[in-house]
RNA sequence: GGGCGCAUAGCUCAAGGGUAGAGCACUGUGCUGAUAACGCAGGGGUUCGUGGUUCGAAUCCACGUGCGCCCA
């Protein structure tokens, strides 16, 4: 039997089945470096509509992780899908460079304590740290396949960032929004230095815990009960040395306490710990009353030492299992005291110096070391007979990490930015209202925040930020920042970094022959504290949008993820709703986190940690780029070995596509071919098939539902592609005179549907996009990103509805043609002959596609009978089949020259 | 402990009161002219649990469980 496998067309192409991607896409970066990508891509849009994206920026700090790698893969997404729709959207990368991890990390590298550093060498090497993971995750991100501005990113070390971060600050107090207030921090008292939440450790300490007798003030002692004797609050606290600064009694609203009379008096204590309390006191008591703790609010009882009032109020904190149910409350001593005194507007009160020990403002225990002073207070109680109990009782506390002393909280001088200030909070409701958050419902998530947040704290006891800046006068003591100061601030440090701020004397930092403005005086203190570095970000619109005559404020998007609600979403929006009155964004998109199979968060301890390099090193960038885009990242977004596996083979079936495509349009190469009209019906609706795809496809991008897009372009590929058209084409393609009208008519639709499908794919997988768009013989761009995106054309619902319904009979053909293949009657379909009785209906839709049926089903023979049932029935071909084509057909063996060729196949042979 | 959210096939996702649906994976099979490919068919679900509303609930409500983010 002769071999004519030469003498049919089949695919040929370079662009290899294997992927490769760890291997192959370094070189196609090189490419994109070279003919500097970004640049080019940016400027095909010159005076276009704007669509900025605003980079929230990630922390210089470590490795990128999977989290930082899914956001970046977003946003370029995203503007690499705005670019090819001709919108102007530069992208401006962006580092958080200052604060607290880095600071750590340096000075445990340098093993010293905070003051015994020296500010300026200090400073130098936590910029050096920066700018070295700046470098390392620069590389990282590009190699996700990011186009962006790598070489201008915007960073909040650099000095005219710097400068606007002061000129902002300098901004709000000129304005008002700026104030002093106290607020209570963790301090070591050896250290002398104030901590952050990252630098204390919990151990177990032993404390004396103690239950004492607040009594209710005369007037008030109605609202519980009618009668002569005492009543009194029976508190418990395990730190009696911040008795001193008591203010108040917290009770928890909805839990029930009684009124229990004993031998030493009438007691409030929660209704579930009265037993308890009663056996540990030794008392008897009877229950008078039971009320709600919420019907306490407000009740005014007197300090037990102290000429002071003690406030009842409410706070959700309160426990229902230890102590009596009524917390002492010293919000110069704790953080939920303080939120809680935020609430009832208490007085802070501190009266604790930074070596622990008690200030002049407690008189009877002056300069005594605080947890000295414990055993004294308890004796003080006691000789007053305020005290009903004492035990020792052993629970979690919080130490220095350095020195290992337990901590204190000690209230400080700090600045706050007032959230009230002109109606703030208002303008914010109503900016978070205006502003498009997606998904919707996030909306409510920050608007409840921003509406019970407090005031911005923006001071910090650290070393690695911009300062704050205010001076003190030496003579009256009043804190400075005028119009003049900030501008010699920003003068100097536009010049010289913040740093200067640290190597200069206070006066050198000041304007010539500076006066105080309250009192005339000429000697000044500078402020120590930093800015908290959510005010660096949060001036980001400002310093990069507002500052770029290419950018535009406000951004047209923010896209970050959930946790940003409480940060940089919020501190954005405070800052500019402060300085400009406006929501520094249009639209706000937030995305999950990445947890493992199961759900749980990554983690060292879990070992359950994927990184980006692994995926990247094993699959390629396409590959997690797919992953990203391919879940419902609205929600948090699963990593495996099982999803990537599923990835892979997702990648693989679009690849093939692509490369099947790619193989028929070797000899597509000329206008000319573009140019012939179709007349097949099939190709017909595959072209109104794939206009469809397109606009779905864009819709779901518009929304930023890649996932959907995926989906649709994925199942594209697979039934309308590989299960059926391309199958059908085959014929055409492969058996038919290389230049047959058959043959070229298929190629202009393959030719067209490669180009939708790169486009549609590019955003995505712009590696494969890239690679296979340069495997394309001609009318090829520079580079796939300079192609514009598909428009839609009015696409015929009604033909893609008429072949849905062929579709599905094509299906039940299938079915019975498989049923005859597992008895063994058929191999190939093409042994088939298919009987169709049809009513007449179905008689007349089937005439529609003849005389295609056979192509279409892929059999030899399809004969359609009328009939009053619908029936499909499969017999085997009587015909011989043509050895060239595969078709069993009447004409094979007619020829006398070609004997097993069918007639058609013989025409060719012969006029080659 | 509080606020916000999520839970559908082994995996990624659909269905938003009326028989739970795709693709992948899996199993079987055809082809050997997309070949580390391609075609066809099949099995696979207490829709996280428990109650409630309803003629009818994956869908609406309540409570719970698990998980995530933020806060404490």
């Amino acid at each position: 039997m002769k071999d004519y496998s030469s003498t049919i067309n089949l695919p040929k192409t370079d662009f290899p089945m294997k992927a490769e991607l760890a291997k192959r896409e370094p070189s196609t970066l090189d490419f994109w470096n070279k003919i500097d990508i970004y640049k080019k891509t940016l400027e095909k849009n010159k005076e276009k509509n704007f669509f900025i994206l605003h980079d929230g920026p990630p922390y210089a700090n470590g490795h990128i992780h999977l989290g930082t790698a899914l956001n970046k893969i977003l946003k370029d997404t995203i503007i690499k899908f705005k670019s090819m729709q001709n919108f102007w959207s530069p992208y401006i990368p962006g580092w958080d460079c200052h604060g607290m991890p880095i600071e750590h990390q340096i000075f445990q590298n340098m093993n010293v304590e905070k003051n015994q550093v020296n500010l300026v060498s200090f400073r130098k090497k936590a910029k050096a740290y920066a700018e070295k993971f700046i470098s390392i995750q620069r590389e990282e991100f590009k190699r996700l396949g990011v186009f962006a501005d790598w070489e201008n990113p915007y960073l909040t070390i650099n000095p005219l960032y710097e400068k606007i971060i002061i000129e902002s600050f300098g901004d709000l107090y000129l304005n008002g929004f700026i104030y002093q207030g106290i607020k209570p921090i963790y301090w070591c008292f050896q250290c002398q230095t104030a901590l952050a939440e990252a630098e204390v450790e919990y151990y177990d300490i032993s404390s004396d815990s103690i239950y004492v007798k607040f009594p209710v003030k005369k007037e008030y002692k109605k609202k519980i009960l009618e009668t002569e004797e005492d009543i009194s609050f029976v508190i418990w606290t395990t730190t009696p040395w911040t008795l001193p600064a008591n203010v108040a009694i917290a009770v928890n609203p909805e839990f029930q306490y009684a009124l229990v009379k004993t031998q030493k008096g009438l007691f409030i204590i929660l209704d579930s710990l009265v037993d308890i309390v009663l056996k540990k006191t030794g008392l008897d008591g009877e229950k008078l009353t039971i009320f709600k703790g919420r019907q306490m609010e407000g009740i005014i009882c007197r300090h037990p030492f102290i000429e002071r009032d003690s406030v009842v109020v409410l706070a959700d904190y309160v426990s229902i299992t230890d102590g009596t149910g009524c917390v002492h409350t010293a919000p110069g001593h704790g953080e939920d005291d303080y939120q809680t005194g935020l609430k009832y507007k208490l007085p802070v009160l501190s009266p604790v110096d930074e070596k622990g020990r008690f200030t002049e403002d407690v008189d009877e225990f002056k300069n005594m070391f605080v947890f000295d002073a414990n055993k004294a207070i308890i004796k003080k109680l006691a000789d007053t007979g305020s005290l009903l109990f004492q035990e020792n009782y052993t629970h979690s506390y919080p130490h220095c990490w350095r020195c290992k002393n337990p901590v204190i909280f000690r209230a400080t001088k700090q600045w706050f930015l007032n959230v009230d200030k002109n109606n703030l909070r208002t303008l914010l409701e109503e900016q978070i209202n205006s502003t498009k958050w997606i998904p919707e419902e996030i909306k409510n998530r920050i608007g409840s925040m921003v509406k019970t947040r407090p005031d911005w704290c923006l001071s910090r006891q650290r070393l690695w930020g911009v300062p704050l800046p205010v001076f003190y006068c030496k003579n009256c003591g009043k804190a400075i920042c005028t119009k003049e100061t900030i501008n010699n601030i920003m003068t100097l440090i536009e010049k010289n970094s913040s740093d200067i701020w640290f190597e200069k004397e206070t006066e050198q930092l000041l304007p010539l022959n500076f006066l105080c403005p309250f009192c005339g005086n000429t000697t000044f203190e500078k402020e120590k504290d930093i800015l908290d570095v959510w005010f660096d970000s949060g001036v980001s619109h400002l310093a990069v949008l507002k500052k770029n005559p290419f950018l535009k404020w406000p951004a047209t998007l923010y896209l970050e993820g959930s946790d940003q609600h409480r940060g940089w979403f919020q501190s954005s929006l405070i800052v500019a709703c402060a300085i400009e009155k406006k929501a520094p964004f249009e639209k706000v998109l937030t995305h999950g986190f990445v947890v493992d199979a199961e759900g749980k968060k990554m983690s060292k301890s879990l070992g359950n940690i994927i990184t980006p390099q692994e995926i990247i090193s094993k699959y390629g960038a396409d590959v997690l780029r797919l992953w990203g885009l391919s879940e419902n990242y609205q929600q948090d977004l699963r990593i495996s070995k099982q999803i990537i596996d599923h990835l892979v083979v997702v990648y693989r079936t679009i690849r093939n596509t692509i490369r099947y495509l790619l193989g028929n349009m070797y000899d597509f190469q000329s206008e000319k071919d573009i140019n012939i009209d179709y007349i097949y019906p099939v190709d017909i609706w595959v072209v109104n098939r794939a206009q469809k795809l397109i606009n779905d496809v864009t819709r779901y991008y518009e929304e930023f539902s890649f996932n959907k897009g995926i989906q649709e372009i994925f199942e594209f590929c697979n039934l309308d592609l590989s299960s059926f058209y391309l199958d059908y084409l085959k014929d055409r393609l492969y058996t038919y005179d290389k230049n047959s009208i058959e043959r070229k008519t298929a190629q202009k639709v393959i030719y067209q549907i490669f180009y939708i499908l790169i486009k549609l794919l590019s955003p995505v997988l712009p590696f494969t996009c890239e690679e296979a768009y340069q495997s394309l013989i001609f009318n090829k761009k520079e580079t796939v990103f300079l192609e514009e995106w598909p428009v839609v054309r009015n696409y015929d619902k009604n033909i893609i509805e008429q072949w849905g319904k062929f579709l599905e009979f094509r299906k039940n053909v299938l079915k019975m043609l498989e049923e005859k293949r597992t008895l063994k009657e058929i191999g190939s379909s093409l042994q088939a002959k298919v009987v169709i009785r049809a009513d007449d209906n179905w008689f007349e839709f089937l005439n529609n596609f003849q005389p295609y049926l056979v192509n279409l089903l892929l059999v030899s023979q399809v004969d359609i009978e009328k009939s009053e049932i619908f029936k499909i029935i499969i017999e085997k071909t009587e015909h011989k089949k043509c050895q060239r084509c595969w078709i069993y057909h009447p004409t094979v063996g007619k020829d006398k020259e070609f004997e097993e060729l069918c007639e058609k196949c013989v025409n060719i042979v012969k006029n080659k």
